[in-house]
DNA sequence: AAAGATTGAAGAATCAATCTTG
DNA sequence: CAAGATTGATTCTTCAATCTTT
C-alpha cells in the first residue's frame, strides 16, 4: 500500500496482510469500510469518557438533543426519534423509558390522534442537556482537532453525498 | 447550511436546527461526528443484513478474517485479536468463546508463556470463511459505489490522518 | 388491514474484579 | 507486582410478536 509520506495507520496494516491472497482485486472500499467504522468507535469512546464525567450516556444526550432541537414546547413523537436516531422502535421505546425513570422526559398520548405518543422534554431534562452540550461540542472539536479545518470540511462534503445515498433523501 | 448544489442530507437538517441555538460557533466538527456516525451505522446494517443469508455475523466474520491474515497456521493471541478489533479484553473472550462454540475457532495455550492463549482457525472456520468473504468484499463496494472512485481514495486519504490520531501510530 | 408503539427473549459490549503465569 | 485472559453483573440492541387506535 503506496501511502506515500503520510504515516501509516492500522487498515493499511491490515489491507497488506490481504492484498496477496486477493490478487488484483481494489481494496479501497475496504479499506474505507474499515476506517468509517474505526473512527466513529473512536469517537464514540472519547465522547462516552468525557461524558461519564456528568454521569450521562452520549446516547441519553442525544435523545435530549433531539427535544431541544424540536424547539417550544420540547416534545416529539417516537417515531421522529427514530428517523432522527436511526435506531429500531424496540430502542426508541427502551431509550424513552430509560430517560423517563431518570426524570428527564415524560410521555404524553397525542390527543388528535391517540395511537400516538409524545415525548416531552422536563425541566429537569432541559437543565441537564444545557449543562453537558458544551462539553460534548468541546469534545467532538479536540477530537477532531487533528484535521485541519479544511479537510473537515471535505470530509462533510464526501460524507454528505454517501449518506443521502444511504439513509435516502431528507424527508420533504 | 450552505450545500450549494449538493443535495441535502439528514445531518444538514440537523444543523440548521441547531444553527440559531448556538450562534457564531463552527458546526464543521460536530457535523462531522454525526455523519461518520451515521455513515458507519449503515455499512454495519448493510453488511449483517447480506451476511444473514450465510448465518454468521459481521464480527464473527471479521474475527475469522484476523486469524486468515494471520497466515498459516491461522492463530494469534487474544492480545493481537484485542490491537485489531480495537475491543475490550472481555469482548473478545466472548467472541472467542461464541466461535468455538460454533467450532470455527479453538484455544491451546502457548507453550512458551502459559499465561498466553493461542486461537487457531479450524478447517470449518476455514471453509466457512472461504465461502463468506467474497460477499462481504462485494458489499463493501455496493455499499459504498455511490461515490467515485477518486472520492473513495480521498476519503481513505483524510481518515487515515485522523486514525492515526485517534489510535496512535501503528506499533512496530 | 395499516400505523404507531410496546414487550420479551436472545445476543453482545463495557467495566470491574479475579485468576494464573512470569 | 505485572501481563494475559476470564468471569459476572449490568446495560443496550435487535428481532419478532403483540396490542391499540385509525
Amino acid at each position: 500500500v503506496a501511502t506515500d509520506g503520510q504515516p501509516r495507520d492500522r487498515v493499511d496494516v491490515i489491507m497488506d496482510d490481504i492484498a496477496p491472497l486477493m490478487p488484483g482485486a481494489d481494496l479501497t472500499a475496504k479499506a474505507l469500510c474499515h476506517r468509517l467504522r474505526r473512527v466513529a468507535h473512536q469517537v464514540e469512546i472519547h465522547l462516552r469518557r468525557e461524558l461519564a464525567t456528568f454521569d450521562i450516556e452520549p446516547w441519553e444526550l442525544e435523545l435530549l438533543a433531539c427535544l431541544r432541537r424540536a424547539g417550544p414546547p420540547y416534545q416529539t413523537t417516537p417515531s421522529s426519534l427514530q428517523d432522527s436516531m436511526q435506531l429500531t422502535t424496540g430502542a426508541i421505546t427502551k431509550r424513552v423509558t430509560t430517560l423517563e425513570r431518570r426524570g428527564w422526559v415524560f410521555r404524553t398520548i397525542d390527543p388528535s390522534d391517540r395511537r400516538q405518543v409524545l415525548v416531552c422534554l422536563t425541566d429537569d431534562g432541559e437543565k441537564r442537556a444545557m449543562d453537558v452540550f458544551g462539553t460534548k461540542t468541546e469534545t467532538e472539536a479536540r477530537v477532531l482537532a487533528g484535521l485541519e479545518h479544511g479537510t473537515q470540511q471535505r470530509l462533510n462534503d464526501d460524507l454528505r453525498l454517501l449518506l443521502v445515498q444511504l439513509e435516502g433523501p431528507v424527508p420533504e
